[in-house]
DNA sequence: TCTGTCAGGTTGTCTGACAATCTGGCAATA
DNA sequence: TATTGCCAGATTGTCAGACAACCTGACAGA
């Protein structure tokens, strides 16, 4: 068992452009840019203090993960979220943690865990009755994990990239009107399908879930269409 | 039935960016950059005669495809495809076709005409003993009509990233041993399930095929490891 | 009402520059 | 010999300033 000597140590080094698309983000996340806001790259600049190249830079990021849309010559603005793109999201999500879900079985015993822990950890916030933000994040992250199931890095990245764009949309409704009602149990009874075995029991709850989910979505943004 | 007066006029405006992208994608797929060739910036920019911040930008695409990767203060290099890699992109693509085969009676006509009309493409180009280029592209364009099947333009996207993975390990071989042999019968084989309505048992057949093509791959690109 | 024109603001791109960092080699040291 | 310290060249990350192209809105003229 030749152990590296420091395999353990990592250092995270961050450029100036990851630290300004970090700040970007956690504006969009906390919903102080309104869906559609254009983000002018001179005033990114003088307001961040640095320079307009940078925060070009960082706005790529944003535009490739989908976070916000470039139009040529009319610059970046935070992206809006249609009916019909939350309807998408939710089918995609579907896919993925469907996919996931039907892997329990076969699936390392520690990517099972990473489920259960992540189910605890959002009961657990339910309980303390943790901020919305917090809840919200852990719901997610238990979301996430159910596609780790698949073991597959891609799938997960894409699972990520669904959630975000979610939890943009989501950020755009007041504080008072997205009321997380405590989906506790719900989740921990697909984990309990799941630990009996009932995987085709899982797959079409999940399914239902996440259909209740795109409703509900829906109606906290108004966008219920006749 | 108001039509709108020019609705069918669409202008495609290009930005250097974007050229510049399109011509560094055009070389990784034709396998004139080895895998790892580090992309160094002002050699490009002094190449195709333009600026060195335009060919920063079009670095930042190509990583965010995952055709490149940057390593900080190291600038970016093609990037190389692990065994892992292409079993993980396996993977992700059995599940997104998958999902897309399972679709196909609930699918719009349109969108299943879309996977007649790509085999049909395919088996042409066969036919006519095209070149690699062409048979892989259309290969591909066919797996992807699958996936399209799910009605989710996220989910098409995801497969085209992951195809566009796969182009680039692919143009890595030389052009002998990439042999593209004759897969027609198989895509015919598998769309002939469908048209019988045996959605199972496409689903089986194209997840032999996807492990087939894992195999092929990776012996392809000499990247068998006991 | 429609068209032509103009001013202001913004993006797309270029040039030039500089500090921080990486690489490799070479000397000094234990 | 193996390790360390240090230096020169190359490359990236970031900045400042500039200019043409473009979009927007308003305003005058037909």
């Amino acid at each position: 068992m030749a152990e590296p000597p420091f395999s353990t140590l990592h250092l995270e080094l961050s450029s100036t452009v990851d630290r300004v698309a970090d700040e970007l983000r956690r504006a969009l996340f906390d919903g102080e840019l309104e869906s559609g806001t254009p983000l002018r790259e001179v005033a990114l600049a003088e307001s961040l203090g640095v320079s307009r190249p940078t925060v070009r830079e960082a706005l790529g990021l944003l535009v490739a993960e989908g976070l916000a849309t470039r139009e040529p010559n009319r610059g970046v603005s935070v992206a809006t979220t249609e009916a019909a793109t939350v309807h998408d999201i939710c089918r995609a999500r579907w896919v993925l943690e469907g996919a996931g879900v039907r892997c329990w079985r076969q699936a390392d015993e520690r990517l099972r865990d990473a489920v259960r822990t992540s189910l605890v950890s959002y009961t657990g916030a339910v309980r303390n009755a943790a901020t919305y933000q917090e809840l919200n994040e852990r719901h997610l992250a238990f979301h996430i994990s159910l596609v780790g199931l698949t073991g597959s890095p891609r799938l997960v990245a894409m699972a990520e990239s669904l959630v975000r764009e979610l939890k943009l949309a989501l950020a755009q409704v007041d504080r008072i009107r997205r009321n997380a009602h405590d989906q506790a149990d719900t989740h921990t009874q697909l984990v309990m399908l799941l630990e009996r075995g009932d995987v085709d029991g899982a797959s079409a709850f999940l399914q239902k879930h996440l259909d209740d989910a795109e409703t509900s979505i829906l109606s906290a943004l108004g966008l219920v269409t006749p």
